[in-house]
DNA sequence: CTAATCACCGCAAACGTTTGCGGAATCCTT
DNA sequence: AAGGATTCCGCAAACGTTTGCGGTGATTAG
């Protein structure tokens, strides 16, 4: 039962493997004849390439891999969504593996990567990766490594992020839009560069464009986190009339805490988050927030990637844009 | 900046290529001082075997396949998390791949799992997959499938499934016990034999062990669906106690419903579902539900493929017990 | 009719490993 | 001292491809 091979197609044709190999790809110098009596028996006997063989041969794995700290997100979900479609279009298979959000375990997949010898990694680090020479030794196999949505500092790398600035000021906006007077700011982990952005981005514009209003901010590194910061604030005389959630996690917490409280939204408290919309259209009324595509942003990575597949290209940072979603919370 | 082969660091000891493959898996063959010599040159060189040649030589991948419609699922999720989690530690790597549930990318994926030459396949089909030839060539080639979840109604194969009929009876008698009289339950794709044996579980036990009881089915295959049919029963003269969910995409639609009408859960209505616990937490009350394990699945799945592995087994249905998990919602 | 052109195909090396086998030292045994 | 063990290592084939190069026979040109 061991599955055919160009040699076993090249004996019972009475021809030479290197003629069946060409017969496959129809280079022009075989004849349409052989090439027709080639393709049938192959089709016939169900031959599929030997992968590793040929990436053993041509040193291209047509293998891309994916790194993210967690597959049960939301984000990643559709980013790694998006680059199995493009991936599929360009005969590209796709290798996801999970950090669990710990850098030694990343350590251990970017071998895996290495050893499998991918074409491109995506990664998106975990929260406190901070030896970042499992990545240096891809780059140093001439394999593109594409930084998305959480990055490291630094720079000379390629990141594909989304506009992270943009869309605290989004949020900041539509809440000083609304005439909003006491927010409570909850933010992920410290550590993220994602999460400063969002919290200057916020900050400032709130600031510098409505002075009159009081922001008490938070960090929070879970969902219960955020859920006990939130019960503690709206039980309090600072009770805000609007909260601003980061990320889904964040939202997550924040609305277990509002549900249990039986506070109303938007009535009695708004809420406004950044996420990419499952979790906002779970409730109801929908929370209102600034979409960040995971889906988009992966088309962007994977054609950003072929580029470099193609040719050396020079670091850059791409940046996708953000958009509004209304719901009915604010 | 190629990377580093056996040739090259037996060139540089003066040894043969085989005394340094030897050498690194520790072979008695070899002598401690050479092994040292080649071990500590591997290290500052950071050797990595090229897992292509290893496989091309060897026949094994050490490469799992995992297919599934969506890797946007909570319980895929954690059953993926967990077969990457003992994959890490048997030293296997995990190659993943989504149909979208469509026969014919599933067909294709197939094909690049067979290309790869994966040394084993966790699947849950598609919804409607009636073709099961694309992995009938796997099996020819001697690579164990492992179908899990939604797997076809066919028999000498090897199945891991949940205590479907178990969950469904559980389910009702929970329903019974609470003393519910009208009960709407929603199911989910009919072609699904999973949809069927929770079905006739869950209705067998409700008429057989509680006569008096009402009970109103429906079929929906998306949350809209869902949420569209409850929306019709409870603005209608059959307005539930009680609604069943068999699965959280119908958990979501209904729960969607309910949130827009005003409805108190459980006061006006108790809901109960089959779930992996995620959906049910995020709500308050959270959801009652018979707790369905991706993880311990899983897991289970993994120590079935590595008796596959390591000898030929024959096809077994194994099944996951169930546990009933109490929110506050029945 | 000779020479050049062309269409078609095979040889053989290479990619990076693993592994059976055999060989040269070194060792122990009596 | 001579024979057999033992220790350590290299040779070479094999896995399934791809690809540069060279070769054969047929066709065309002059």
């Amino acid at each position: 039962m061991t599955s055919p091979t160009l040699k076993k197609i090249a004996e019972t044709l009475g021809l030479s493997v290197s003629t069946v190999s060409r017969a496959m790809k129809s280079h022009p110098d075989i004849s349409a004849l052989t090439r027709q009596k080639v393709m049938d028996l192959a089709n016939s006997l169900d031959y599929e390439p030997n992968a590793n063989a040929v990436q053993l041969r041509t040193k291209n794995s047509r293998l891309l891999g994916v790194l993210v700290p967690s597959i049960s997100n939301f984000f990643y979900d559709s980013f790694i969504a998006a680059i199995e479609e493009e991936g599929r279009s360009n005969g590209y298979a796709i290798m996801i593996l999970q950090s669990g959000n710990q850098p030694s375990i990343e350590m251990e997949n970017l071998k895996l990567f290495r050893q499998n010898r991918i074409s491109g990694l995506f990664a998106a680090i975990t929260s406190h990766t901070d030896d970042l020479s499992g990545f240096d030794k891809l780059g140093d196999m001439d394999t593109p490594v594409i930084f998305f949505d959480v990055v490291p500092e630094k720079a000379d790398i390629h990141t594909v992020c989304q506009a992270d600035t943009q869309a605290g000021q989004m949020a900041a906006a539509t809440i000083i839009q609304k005439k909003k007077k006491k927010v409570f700011a909850v933010f992920g982990d410290q550590h993220l560069s994602i999460t400063h952005k969002r919290f200057d981005a916020f900050m400032q514009t709130l600031t510098q464009h409505a002075p009159g209003i009081t922001i008490t901010t938070a960090h929070a590194s879970s969902s219960d986190e955020a859920k006990a910061l939130t019960e503690k604030i709206i039980t309090s005389a600072k009770k805000p009339d609007t909260i601003f959630c980061m990320s889904d996690e964040i939202l997550i917490g924040v609305l277990k805490a509002l549900q249990e409280n039986g506070i109303c939204i938007p009535g009695e408290i708004a809420v406004i988050a950044i996420s990419n919309g499952f979790i906002p259209k779970l409730f109801h009324p929908e929370i209102t927030y600034i979409e960040t595509s995971g889906h988009a942003l992966g088309k962007l990575a994977f054609t950003h990637m072929m580029h470099c597949l193609q040719a050396k290209q020079e670091p850059a940072a791409i940046i996708l844009d953000a958009v509004l979603v209304e719901g009915g919370s604010l």
